[in-house]
DNA sequence: CGCGCTTGTGAAATCGATTACCTAGCGGTA
DNA sequence: TACCGCTAGGTAATCGATTTCACAAGCGCG
């Protein structure tokens, strides 16, 4: 089965011969040179051909002659979180409307940090970099600014570089907390992201400087990983830590779904012990038992924000910082409610 | 800020140069040549240099040279479903070790295959592609046969393709089946993924297959899609259709999600009332409430298995079934338990 | 001493698209 | 009529890596 007959792609020199003409001529045709000058039959001519043909043209030959390659990479830092799929779809989308191709890779660690720059931007399969995985120290960081490679930084900035796209995570935060304010809680505690991860600490920041302006007791916050097994900690230390909370603000749905788990075990009933509100939505939050309030983020924007900063960049245009002000809202669910009315001395219950 | 010193990246000519010789010789060098011979100094000088130089051969030269990118496209059906994350993982991986890069994209659906074919395919930007959204008269199904693209049907596999890359789902549902059936199940139900969906289909009839081989009591079997609602709506139907239901398997740890909320809707209790596991083992199976037993698949391997499958056939090999049968295996939780030993003639509860 | 081989090396051609530069023909004008 | 300036289009060079092929030097052998 071995086929001869390999149907090979269709050449600009194909459509050019099909239509009557020369290369050069197609290929101004195409795209769209205004000092071209041509009948309006021959250029009507090309580019039906053109799509008869189905002509594609050749990226790598492209990319040689332009010094561009149409294609961005995006870095991300697990592809297990969740909410990533959002940031992505909408990147992909704006990078799609703007006729770039992004590359999606998952962010290995430092040790790899180099296979993952020569891989995508040494041999030069993009034009710049979405970083979503930064954190102080990252090397990915001196390698791109040492190179001249644009890159922004999206939802997790680096201070100072002059080129993140983030959210208002200190908003969200604000909003979530006037949400269990209003439900008529007043010891709450936060399952923060690793502190040295920027956006957690602006959450974190946030809650507690929301928490202080009310005039709610002193907050708990502890730190943990984004993902499940996090919640599942920080919830747990939350509870030994202070049987009197009432109310828990989560990083993520992921970490929702573990301090849901936690408080299980502990055999501490949500919402009514503690209730639970998490930062940005997604259907798995509506599955949880019980389903979760959220504070639902503009994702989708985020990384279309992201690749037109990028893409400008590319394109000649200073770096800039851009914080997303869409307002964040709050999706009310099952797992936030009134606290009892009068509270148990110490909802903790015997481990499971 | 405008940079006017711009890094260019190290051409091979500048390694040649900087080595004391050609670009031929370079060329052969870096490339392994067999025919080539040289001192062994010299090769090592090159060597050396290149490194030092943090030399990569430009993509787009290289695949205008050879007709090759060394790049795969993975094409997945959803960002949103996390079992992909592994099986991504594992073709990256194995994709790395051979020397390739992987492009990752979502499938956008039939009316954008087009323009997923033109992006990846037709403007040269990878050598092949894995399909794991394939399903039953998708129009990239003919695209790439009929442009002879190399590529793998991965994970869902099309029949008389002659190159699907898949798991035995019939086993890890026997395997489901078992467990349920020794801790004392005989009234099975499971929430199947859409029919046309082909290894819902396998996963479906190795279910139907053992439990009557066991001699189980007629299963119900009800189709939904594969992420949390789906689980939600198949688990309401299964209730609806018949309470005496002890157990039921779902086709993922999404729906199991989902198969929770509903339950818990109604008032059942898991696994009191009835016990569930899921196909495809995740960190967010051991967060839910009971945490779900599920059958371990083999993912990575699958993904790695498919790159290499892929691979091959880029190399010219023909293109070949493979399924993937590593012994799928029981991650026991806390969903499925021994059935009530005098069940309740009906233990569906009050809707909330 | 010279033929024919083996080694070692580099010049030139190639992949496909783009662009700087050039030519041919035309009408109009001094 | 000779020349200018425009239109409509083509020729050749270019991007970087690879590969074919020709060439040169050195060696053994007759």
């Amino acid at each position: 089965m071995a086929d001869s007959s390999r149907p090979r792609r269709t050449r600009l020199a194909d459509v050019a011969r099909a239509a009557g003409t020369s290369p050069p001529i197609a290929s101004r045709i195409l795209n769209r040179d205004p000092s071209l000058s041509v009948s309006a039959e021959l250029r009507a001519r090309v580019v039906q051909v053109a799509k008869e043909l189905g002509y594609r043209p050749h990226a790598g030959a492209r990319s040689l002659r332009l010094a561009g390659t149409g294609a961005l990479g995006l870095l991300l830092p697990s592809f297990l979180n969740p909410v990533y799929t959002y940031i992505v779809r909408g990147a992909f989308q704006r990078a799609a409307e703007r006729d770039y191709t992004v590359l999606l890779a998952e962010d290995v660690g430092e040790k790899q940090a180099d296979e993952t720059f020569a891989r995508l931007v040494a041999a030069g399969r993009i034009d710049g970099l979405l970083v979503a995985s930064a954190y102080p120290g990252h090397p990915l960081t001196t390698m791109l600014a040492e190179r001249g490679v644009p890159h922004v930084f999206m939802n997790r900035g680096v201070p100072g570089s002059g080129r993140n796209v983030v959210l208002d995570e200190e908003r969200a935060a604000a909003v979530a907390v006037d949400h269990l304010a209003s439900l008529g809680h007043r010891r709450l505690a936060h399952v923060a992201g690793p502190a040295e991860i920027e956006p957690a600490a602006r959450r974190a920041e946030g809650f507690r400087a929301r928490v202080a302006e009310l005039g709610l007791d002193e907050p708990i916050v502890v730190e943990a990983d984004f993902l499940e097994t996090g919640g599942s900690q920080g919830m747990t230390r939350i509870l030994e830590r202070d049987g009197r909370v009432t109310a828990v603000y989560t990083s993520t749905a992921s970490q929702a779904a573990g301090a849901l788990n936690a408080a299980w075990r502990r055999g501490i009933v949500v919402p009514g012990d503690v209730s639970l509100v998490a930062s940005g939505d997604m259907p798995l939050a509506d599955a949880l038992v019980p389903p979760v309030t959220t504070v639902r983020m503009p994702f989708a924007e985020l990384g279309a924000v992201a690749v037109d900063a990028l893409i400008d960049q590319i394109e000649g245009a200073d770096p800039v910082d851009v914080t997303i002000t869409s307002a964040p809202e709050v999706v009310v669910r099952e797992s936030a409610a009134a606290p009892r009315l009068t509270p148990s001395d110490d909802p903790r219950r015997v481990a499971r």
